[in-house]
DNA sequence: CATTTAAAATGAGTCAAATTCATTATACGG
DNA sequence: CCGTATAATGAATTTGACTCATTTTAAATG
């Protein structure tokens, strides 16, 4: 009676679970949540209705797995789409244009996540890492001091991902393709004109950073004052 | 033989629409779209299950029905909010401040916002109006010369819109209570720090007393306006 | 008031689809 | 080859949205 528990090799098992995530992402991206049967599903993953559940415990997890697999993908090529050793500035822009991009591109599954279970679980784990990407950025370029420090990174977190997905769906509703001065627009207010001199069109902008740092003064009043 | 129509009195019946959306919007926000039992809806409308659908074509149509009074109250209360006459940088930051504490306030019904019908429908014809409340102040602001026009007014909306949604899901994420300084941050790199004004650099005061004033105000007309 | 009748309300019944589970098939160690 | 553990199956169960034949309500009429 060896130890080693009897084990189907695991290839075949992932291989199946793989080929039922495939099949469940065509349906879902091609009819949505609801519109989506598992028996739809079994049959385009070539299975049986039951064996779908001893994969995942019900549709909702299936779903979180397509999800899942998403971010976890994303993560991955964001990471491959950043050139390690450019500047602070370089690499948002290239985290922002391949976001856009693939969000653009993937639209039905990033929508999906919203029906995925909304807080605190860690059915989102992987959307958590994949926001790392971008933490770990700004993290680099305040310690090399090329970010200006006015707005806390969490809040710029905020800004990029929230103005990229928005960005998106309008985009979508437009039927418009993707549009590259989105990022670099976006790019502009949160880190300044592009880098170099280049920029200053008109500069109004000198005065800026001072009147920037007294709403900052008011700001942490405000914060310590009030709630 | 009158040619009037037979009719209950108008009153009544919107009356008793209204107190079915009360009950759904209830059960909506306490178990999610999904886990509420259209039976459960009905029993909290104190209504037999079959009226709702003599309302309400489906359950679907019935979040429809929740979620586009929410946006309706929404922009009502926008337009409450925003003073007239008051620079540009202040409306967006009384927009702002009203918008952020607003979604916070209702983040499930917000959430239910994705469930409603995706694009083209008129389903969400109310969150369009919406965001018209947003283009109005711009659109003034431009025409007033208020405004940086480095950035197109529509990608200008998806920065605050976007940003604010967001933070708003960080906020409640982190189980943090409404945050002052992410308006106040966004607008900073929207339009820049604050507008021509701001020539008052001595005083920290005033425009601190400002700020408590606008969401002081806010509150206040959220509290009323508010069901 | 009693009566008529259209509109409103009811809730038991229908039906589609998710989920379960008793049964059957497969594959591997001995 | 055999015995057993694991995997797969799909018929049966369950759940809950939606329908519809029937009943109730209330306005209008005489």
């Amino acid at each position: 009676m060896p130890a080693t528990p009897r084990h189907t090799s695991r290839a075949r098992v992932e291989a199946k679970e793989s080929s039922i995530l495939d099949a469940a992402e065509k349906i879902f991206a091609q009819v949505g949540f609801d519109g989506a049967k598992v028996s739809d599903i079994a049959r385009a993953a070539s299975v049986a209705e039951g064996t779908v559940y001893l994969y995942y415990k019900n549709k909702q997890d299936l779903l979180a797995g397509v999800v899942g697999r998403f971010w976890t993908q994303l993560t991955l090529g964001a990471e491959a789409a950043i050139e390690p050793d450019a500047a602070t500035r370089e690499q948002l822009e290239q985290l922002g244009h391949y976001h856009l991009n693939s969000i653009l591109d993937q639209f039905e599954v990033v929508s999906l996540t919203y029906r995925a279970r909304p807080q605190q679980e860690q059915d989102l784990d992987q959307v958590r890492e994949y926001v790392r990407v971008f933490d770990r950025i700004m993290q680099r370029g305040m310690d090399r001091g090329e970010l200006p420090k006015d707005m806390p990174i969490g809040q710029l977190r905020d800004v990029f991902f929230g103005t990229l997905e928005f960005s998106a769906r309008t985009l979508k509703l437009r039927e418009r393709p993707y549009d590259h001065s989105v990022v670099t627009n976006l790019l502009a207010i949160m880190v300044g004109s592009s880098n170099a001199a280049a920029a200053t069109p008109t500069g109004k902008e000198p005065s800026n950073r001072d009147l920037m740092n007294t709403l900052k003064s008011i700001q942490k009043q405000l914060k310590t004052s009030g709630n």
